[in-house]
RNA sequence: GGAAAAUUAGCUCAGCUGGUUCAGAGCACCUCGUUUACACCGAGGGGGUCGGGGGUUCGAAUCCCUCAUUUUCCA
């Protein structure tokens, strides 16, 4: 170890990351042990380590270093997703750098492309997590989309399609006209943004005098309207129900029709319906059967010739020269400006197009209660639980989940269509071969053709926590038996719904059981202006950036400081620097004790430190266990911090610490070696590398090349003497005192002081006299039965002490303090006495609060006495 | 428009079933100090009508109502 006044973490993270890796400490099998497991929400292949992982996966490196510390067998398995549509959105992208367009390429070129780009840029993210010692188990690695994974979507599919629960079928979805995929509710994000609502006049096809107002903010999706709603209770439009008008441009008739949807104060109180290009019109077209529904989209979002006019226009040009032939032909009535709520797509940033569409469906009603009742029996826990009400609105309400995806990258639907279209669900050409055939005698194999679309990557991720496994293809394994059900799942609340969920729901629908049994859920990091932090905003650090300057350590500490479960994290690089200066201090608090020579003959002058400080850490470790039982991690760590700071460098070392250049007695190294030992261990989970390098310093004698911090035992509680810690805390008070008379009269911590204590407690002062002479520079210490005059004077506890001083005690500056003390407990003793003599109080509180307020009372007025007296001493 | 949560010191947050662990922590700040592990330090200190207003209660940061602000989820 070096004697560097600092920590340097860029000499020791690899080193011993590698020295984990090559003593394989991460790698888990089952054995007889218990196992804690935690399956990695996988991060999207083409992804970069962003903040929002690091505080995740310190999470999880916390949670599983702990645990395999405490003797469990833990397993983190660690893995990438294949998302679909994010990598597929990349490598075209790539491909249009290159002149490539995926229009020219077959399916099988494209994914060669794919994979090659997934091969290459793939699993940089994991690389990442290793810098910050994460302490996955990467002989485990898993990739949605390997064969054994892919295997167990498609046999999910076919398993789920024979039991009736997946369906294919004409819906409304969204449309992205970018990716050119229908994508999920989920994925769809809502801004506001300002647009602008067109108030449009559709004229009586019998009698142009007559006309009816709409207003649209769409009006380039008038070619598709079905008909003219309006409420049944409007007496403006009684008139004209049952009329038909045309629509503008293209005269096509429409009915004015009635329905109580129509809200009769919103734009002009009639509503142009339009099935195929609004979720609303699609449900009121289904109600009135108004078919066909006209779709006058293609799949990129340009007008069709469906639309009559402006045909291959894009929605939004086509937007703009509507309402420019709308006002000439004499049907715009007005426009005006209007914020409305559009739907993007949160990969492609395409505003969405809703649109009906035949699309395979999974029917996730019967899956939505078994996973329910799990959160709702505390089967499964929601940390923090406030996410219950969110989690149980959206159960009762779930729809049916679109599953098929227009896209290449990812597993392609294993349904074969008939020449006749008709379609049997196969695992394998040949398998839908053999069951075509009993359909069709006829068939080649050559005539079927498999469906071109995949499956949402959801329908993959939703199956990770068995599939990691291979509890799918092969349920009765050993590492399924063992790791499964999962113990903690650490993610986003973001995805609660479609991931968390639906994991949930697979687990019961596939194995009969719960994926895991706790689910920590982490806020979102913003930055200090609580902004969330994004690429365009620019406000994000670069993670490894911040590891390369405050250490990976310091990081860790930095993000676990201030992130209470469920909240989210106000992130500012000053908690690194806390974390950095943390570890700093550690390091030097090491070097004080390494220095120290032992002196075999000296005796042991520090027992009562010795003692108390073994109290101190087990009543300590209580907090912190308590603290993570809760998965309050930022209070754990905060707990260990203090312990570590204050009492451990701050006092119990300034308590015990030699002389400079002095020796130490043998017992009092050993204690100390000891507790630092301890210490190492109790901060291990949070800060891996640095426990790991003081531990192999040869302070703790020789380790064996397997004994490692990462898996020493970590400390369990001791015995914890209740009695000797208060007394130590008023110790502490009163040691504070004597340099606040330093302070306030400027003696130099240097001149030593004499104390004279009379004691009217029964604190044992006397085991204490040796630290109290160490730490406040004391060279003397008597016990006396009266006040003395003309001394600096305080009270601690009940006891009152006195400092004779060299210069002359300022009466009046201590009459007023005496006074002020003395008028603050006479209040505090009237508000007690107020509640004493109220009868209600004494007959409704609880004994125990009468007891406390009369003994409140007793302490109060002794503590009044005492400086009465004093005061009168002056 | 509907639902949920939050609002406590300059900042980030604790504060459990109402009552001595009840107004706390860390950081920041102020004063003093280069004392011998550490200035990425030490000693000491000042900061809050617990968002506003009502109510319940002997007693409210804590329970209820209401308003305001913020965030999230759903339409």
């Amino acid at each position: 170890m070096s004697t560097a006044t600092k920590y340097n973490p860029q000499e020791t993270e690899d080193k011993w990351y590698s020295y984990w890796l090559e003593k394989r400490f991460f790698h888990s099998e089952p054995d007889e042990r218990e196992p804690y497991t935690i399956v990695i929400p996988p991060p999207n292949v083409t992804g970069v380590l962003h903040m929002g992982h690091m505080l995740n996966n310190t999470i999880q490196d916390v949670l599983i270093r702990k645990a395999r510390m405490q003797g469990k067998n833990a397993c983190w398995v660690p893995g990438t997703d294949h998302a679909s549509i994010a990598t597929e959105a990349k490598v075209v992208a790539m491909l249009k750098e290159q002149g490539i367009n995926k229009k020219d390429l077959s399916r099988e070129e494209f994914l060669k492309y794919a994979w090659e780009w997934k091969e290459k840029y793939g699993g940089i993210i994991l690389e990442q997590l290793k810098k910050l010692g994460a302490s996955c188990d990467w002989e485990r690695t898993r990739f949605t989309m390997e064969e054994d994974l892919s295997d167990a979507v498609i046999d999910s599919f076919i398993h789920l399609y024979k039991k009736g629960l997946i369906y294919r079928g004409y819906r409304m979805v969204n449309w992205d006209p970018q990716g050119k995929t229908s994508i999920s509710d989920e994925e769809v994000i809502r801004k506001e943004v300002n647009s602008k609502l067109y108030y449009i006049k559709y004229f009586v096809a019998t009698d142009a005098s007559q006309y009816v107002t709409i207003a649209t903010t769409r009006p380039e999706t008038i070619m598709a309207d079905a008909a003219i709603f309006v409420n049944p209770n409007d007496e403006r439009f009684k008139h004209l129900v049952g009329k038909k008008v045309l629509i503008p441009l293209i005269n096509r008739e429409i009915e004015v029709m009635t329905d109580e949807y129509v809200d009769m104060e919103f734009g002009t109180g009639c509503l142009k319906v339009t099935p195929a290009h609004d979720t609303n019109d699609y449900e009121l077209g289904l109600k009135y059967n108004l078919t066909p529904f006209l779709d006058i989209l293609d799949d990129d979002a340009k007008l069709n010739e469906k639309a009559e006019i402006l045909v291959g226009e894009d929605r939004f040009v086509a937007r703009k020269k509507i309402a420019k032939m709308l006002e000439e032909a004499g049907n715009l009535e007005k426009v005006e400006d209007y914020k409305s709520q559009v739907g993007f797509s949160e990969r492609t940033d395409a505003v969405i197009e809703p649109k009906v569409s035949l699309q395979w469906f999974v029917k996730m009603k019967e899956f939505a209660q078994p996973a329910l009742d799990d959160v709702v029996n505390g089967e499964v826990n929601l940390i923090p639980n406030k996410f219950e009400n969110t989690y149980r609105h959206w159960m009762e309400n779930v729809r049916d989940w679109n599953i098929s995806r227009q896209l290449w990258w990812g597993q392609r639907i294993p349904a074969w269509y008939l020449p006749d279209e008709t379609f049997v669900i196969a695992k394998t050409r040949e398998e839908a071969f053999e069951e075509a055939q009993l359909k069709n005698p006829d068939l080649q194999p050559s005539d079927l053709k498999q469906d071109e679309d995949v499956m949402d990557t959801w329908f993959s991720s939703w199956l990770w926590p068995i599939s990691v496994f291979d509890g799918f293809k092969n349920p009765d394994n050993k590492d399924f038996n063992y790791y499964y059900p999962t113990n903690d799942l650490v993610t986003a609340p973001e995805i609660l719904f479609f991931w968390v969920a639906r994991m949930i729901m697979a687990g019961r629908e596939f194995t009969g059981k719960k994926p895991f049994t706790n689910v920590y859920l982490t806020g979102i990091v913003r930055d200090k202006l609580g902004r969330k932090m994004s690429k365009s905003l620019g406000n994000s650090p670069d993670p490894i950036g911040l590891i390369e300057k405050y250490g990976a350590d310091g990081v860790r500490v930095g993000m676990l400081m201030s992130s209470p479960a469920g909240n989210d994290l106000m992130f500012d690089e000053s908690y690194c620097e806390q974390g950095r200066n943390f570890a700093s201090k550690i390091w030097n608090a090491f070097r004080l004790v390494k220095g120290w020579e032992t002196d075999a003959s000296l005796a042991n002058p520090n027992e009562q430190a010795m003692v108390w400080f073994e109290s101190r850490f087990s009543e300590a470790l209580v907090e912190i266990e308590h603290n993570f039982k809760q998965y309050r991690l930022s209070e754990a760590l905060m707990a260990t911090y203090k312990l570590v700071w204050d009492d451990f460098c701050a006092w119990y070392l300034e308590m015990v610490k030699p002389a400079y250049q002095q020796p130490v007695d043998a017992a009092t190294k050993a204690a100390t070696v000891k507790f630092f030992d301890q210490i190492l261990r109790l901060l291990h989970p949070f800060m891996p590398f640095l426990t790991e390098e003081l531990y192999h310093d040869e302070l703790f004698g020789e380790r064996t090349e397997m004994d490692c911090c990462i898996v020493a035992a970590y400390p369990v509680v001791g015995a914890v003497n209740d009695g000797l810690l208060k007394d130590a805390e008023l110790v502490k008070g009163l040691v504070s005192e004597i340099r606040n008379v330093r302070n306030t009269r400027q003696i130099s911590p240097k001149e030593a002081l004499e104390l004279s204590i009379k004691a009217n407690s029964d604190v044992n002062y006397n085991n204490w006299l040796n630290i109290i002479y160490k730490l406040a520079n004391v060279s003397k210490a008597d016990f006396v039965s009266d006040k003395l005059v003309g001394a600096a004077s305080f009270m601690v506890g009940k006891d009152e002490f006195f400092i004779p001083l060299s210069q002359n005690v300022d009466a009046d500056a201590e009459k007023e303090r005496l006074a002020k003390e003395l008028e603050y407990l006479q209040g505090f003793l009237k508000s007690v006495d107020a509640k004493l003599s109220n009868e209600r109080f004494v007959q409704n509180a609880k004994p125990e609060i009468i007891e406390n307020e009369r003994n409140k009372k007793a302490d109060a007025e002794s503590k009044i006495e005492i400086i009465k007296e004093s005061l009168a001493a002056l």
